[in-house]
DNA sequence: TGTACATCAGTGAACGCGCGTTCACTGATGTAC
DNA sequence: TGTACATCAGTGAACGCGCGTTCACTGATGTAC
């Protein structure tokens, strides 16, 4: 058996990883399988040996992320820990990309028109997103922890998707300082 | 003169109408020129008496929609204007597209990746909200309007954004109805 | 230990389809007489 | 008023390019002897 298993799976994880970059990037009509092949430094040809059709290279680009946070997460829920994954998603780093951005902000619209098997892992993210937002702000407004943390989620959600369709960087800045000080005002009244 | 200038416009008209709505849909790229031209009940190759490319239809169905919302604000700024806005932003109508959805929560990612004049066009409808927004909830978190429109805009695009991009209606009614629970509640502290 | 072999990851040419765009045309309609 | 004409909106075939996918191959590497 040349080429061990390990070398195949690793291969594998170079081209999973520069297809989310590029997909985040660019979107994923305008990447092709060339592209990612050779950001991964390999040629057109052996793509298939690893995915059966780019709809499944997205498909799994989407669940690992969404797992790759589940995990992250791993059953914590506090209000230092909300307000941090709140503050880290809402932020520069994350719009400029450092480490790989959420497919929540970076391809709503891709993903809103992709198979159920997709959508399905980001409804995954979402609603780790939600629950961490429900529990971890307090919010005195009347509202359940659920509401709370649909709203908090859009709010983040909503900032950054704007932030990085709009073309003024100081604009972008301001919206993402916008919203992470109503979170904050917000959970400190 | 064969053909009244008005015929041109009316046709042209309805090939920029068709175009919104196949775009707000299926997303920029997932839109062939023929199908714009067929829902116009027009063919092919009449595209380019109206247009110069596809780019440019684009460009054009974003301007229209910023300037026909910039025509329906007109200068108006209240509470219950603002508040009425948000609602029908963040509403099952707009949802299902009734009336034609906002390129905001439709296509940011098409737009995140278009030209600078179509970029500019959506920053301008963008405008309009946060303007609209900042001044119409007095809302008290020691925010100046500023930050409360756009925390209020990335609240609402974001839960539009969202809900469309969920495969489940019921989540999607009830991101839709938490974002309009919190900013009401905001507005009654 | 060294060598022949078998496997299969990776290569790159080729195929076929869809789509944006072009172009020669046609035929409906306003205008001039 | 009626008719010939000129214009140009609209038609549909054709072109060319890019991209997803296929396929015959090649060559690196683990295994058997």
């Amino acid at each position: 058996m040349p080429y061990t298993a390990e070398h195949k799976a690793a291969t594998r994880d170079r081209i999973l990883r520069s297809a989310r970059e590029l997909f985040n990037r660019k979107g994923y009509g305008d990447v092709s399988i060339d592209q990612v092949m050779a950001a991964a430094d390999l040629t057109r040809g052996g793509f298939y040996n690893h995915f059966r059709s780019k709809e499944e290279l997205f498909l799994h680009a989407i669940i690992d992320f969404a797992e790759a946070r589940e995990a992250e997460m791993g059953g914590n829920e506090g209000e230092e820990l909300a307000r941090h994954v709140f503050s880290s998603y809402v932020s520069r780093d994350h719009l400029d990309g450092v480490a790989g951005q959420c497919p929540l902000m970076a391809l709503p619209s891709d993903i809103a028109h992709a198979s159920p098997a997709v959508r399905n892992a980001y409804a995954r993210t979402l609603d780790v997103l939600v629950g961490l937002f429900g529990k971890g702000f307090p919010v005195d407004l009347e509202c359940d922890s659920g509401t709370t943390g649909r709203a908090l989620a859009a709010l983040a959600v909503g900032a950054m998707v704007l932030a990085r369709t709009v073309d003024d960087r100081e604009l972008a800045a301001s919206i993402i300082d916008s919203a992470n000080h109503f979170a904050g005002a917000l959970a400190a009244s």
